[in-house]
DNA sequence: CCTCGTTTCTACAACGTTGTAGTCAACGTT
DNA sequence: AACGTTGACTACAACGTTGTAGAAACGAGG
């Protein structure tokens, strides 16, 4: 059986809430009283329970973190990026999957939100902002550019003038029929929208024209979607000089199809990702990429929370933007 | 403010406990009533507060998964399986990064574990079986050879024998010079003792002298440590015909190191990994690994705890094992 | 019609913690 | 000597839930 306040005060001759004091660091309390009280929690290795005190004080000191899957690399890092940024603000992070579907994000949204977590981090895939409409409970921060002008904090980072840029890298190389893989039709692909509008920006700039025939769909953002994609463009006879994917694992993908295709990676053919995930710098060639600055995008979506939590919970929501740079490696420049 | 049972039962002209009984779906309810109530429920989109049934109940619902680091794909491909399985017990993960440090490993041991977490499933790299030995409280299962014969239930794979089948494919494939990467000297290195143990093994069998100077040490086992340590080895003068990398991070790092060689893989050198993580089923070439059941690792763990909750908490610590296979692919098989 | 068992519901206490209000002694001021 | 202030501590209630005990209503068997 675990001890509670009232075995420690019993120990140690005082009531439950002195020890409940020297616990909290309430300080007026007498030098020999606190030594004794210390003494027994140590003797009787005394442990608070979080959910009484949680109960009592209406906080749990839990925010959880919902991403689309763990296993893709850039939310791992971000994750742990999170992780580390709540701890300065003596949070524990829970780690929520929701598999990009729409009733699983809802359930996070909404359920698994009530009483055990004090807020949420959020980075959504097909939930719309009409599902966010409706929640008044928990602070939320949403992390991405897919729910468009919702009711909640956002961080996010300026994906049309990133992708414009990074497009802009492969045309300065001289290169001119530039693909792109990983644009979706459906309603779930605001990052793809945005990045996609930022490369017709970047190729109008520049005077070239807009060919669709070079630009490739990707169902989800996976290794395997940027390899097919890549072999579909292949197939089809569009011979690009350059390929911009909408991230690094589509990108690695697509590199792995050249790579079967007999192309060079980048005398024949240029490519650049966006996320900037680990496997990229090691990768054969190493691949050029969008870096967006994911410890930033973590810190500011902590800090946010904080601020909700502490502050006006019904102050408007506020969007901050997290700076990205360009990564010129082997994959655009010949070593 | 969020509404509670009591605020339910006013609506609904019923007691308390009548809704309470309503929520938790027992019988003896009349079904008129149960109508009333649950009408009531959804018209003030009442939820349970987590924290005071946990604090009535000795449950929170909540197990943890304490990793070294989320980053590390094998982690991040196992933390969703385990929420996957946890997911069938009606459990939500909480996941803890402990950066393989051994405070860190303590805190989460002992500290987050109390009254948070229901159990906790951990893959500790530093922590001894001594540090184990003084928690009583939570139950815990371990992945992984770290500690030998410590107090808690473990989930294991049989990894002599796997390096020793893995080595041995090499050893089919007529190489000779076989190095190996990932050894640690120090207390941290289980599994690497143990897939040490498995290499030389396949060694002796095959009647091959086991060489010192084909063996490198990695501290860690990132990307950069096995580039690293396949540089040393090259530097060194010292030129395997085959590599056996302890995990396929390190793998991935020596493919890298090799390239910049100019050394082809797997013509010159073949290279094998451990672990089966997505990159290296994408990587140039596609790499040869011993893929351990990550999905059975998780579920045998969960089903582990499980026990441990429903049944006898002082019952002797059981060991399960879970299946491995090799996969053959390109980075041990010309094209 | 009475008894007994079942169904349906309720009042109360308890889980472990902390905020509030208070007691009592010691101290400094007038 | 009377007074207010401060320090050190305590009793009590409350956070929202559920287990226990039991009351009231109902039906079946005698």
């Amino acid at each position: 059986m675990r001890n509670r306040l009232k075995d420690v005060a019993e120990r140690a001759g005082v009531s439950v809430k002195t020890v409940s004091n020297v616990v909290n660091g309430y300080v007026h309390v007498r030098p020999d009283t606190r030594a004794r009280v210390e003494e027994a929690i140590s003797e009787l290795n005394y442990r608070p329970n979080l959910s009484a005190r949680h109960l009592r004080k209406g906080r749990t000191g839990v925010i959880a973190l919902a991403v689309p899957e763990l296993d893709i690399p850039y939310f791992a890092e971000l994750a742990r990026y999170v992780v580390t940024a709540a701890a300065d603000y003596g949070w524990t992070v829970l780690i929520d999957q929701t598999g990009g579907r729409r009733e699983q994000e809802r359930v996070v949204a909404s359920g698994i939100t009530d009483h055990l977590i004090d807020g949420l981090i959020f980075s959504p895939l097909a939930l719309t902002a009409e599902d966010l409409a409706g929640l008044d409970g928990t602070p939320m921060v949403l992390l991405g550019e897919r729910v468009d002008h919702g009711p909640a904090d956002r961080v996010v980072i300026d994906n049309v003038t990133a992708a414009r840029e990074i497009t802009d890298h492969l045309i300065q190389l001289g290169r001119r029929r530039i693909a792109a893989i990983g644009s979706q039709r459906t309603d779930e692909g605001a990052s793809a929208r945005l990045r996609l509008a930022g490369y017709a920006e970047a190729l109008r700039a520049a005077g070239l024209a807009y060919d669709e025939a070079l630009v490739a769909p990707a169902p989800a953002w996976h290794r395997a979607d940027g390899a097919a994609a890549m072999r579909g463009l292949l197939t089809a006879g569009v011979r690009p000089d350059a390929v911009f994917c909408f991230n690094d694992t589509l990108a690695l993908g697509a590199l792995r199809a050249l790579h079967e295709a007999g192309l060079r990676v980048p005398e024949d053919v240029a490519v650049v990702g966006f996320d900037d995930i680990e496997d990229g710098r090691f990768s054969i060639p190493t691949l050029s990429t969008v870096a967006p600055d994911k410890e930033r995008i973590a810190q500011l979506a902590v800090e946010l929370l904080a601020h909700r939590l502490d502050g006006d919970r019904a102050a408007p929501a506020k969007e901050l933007s997290a700076p990205y740079r360009l990564e010129i490696r082997e994959s655009t420049q010949a070593p």
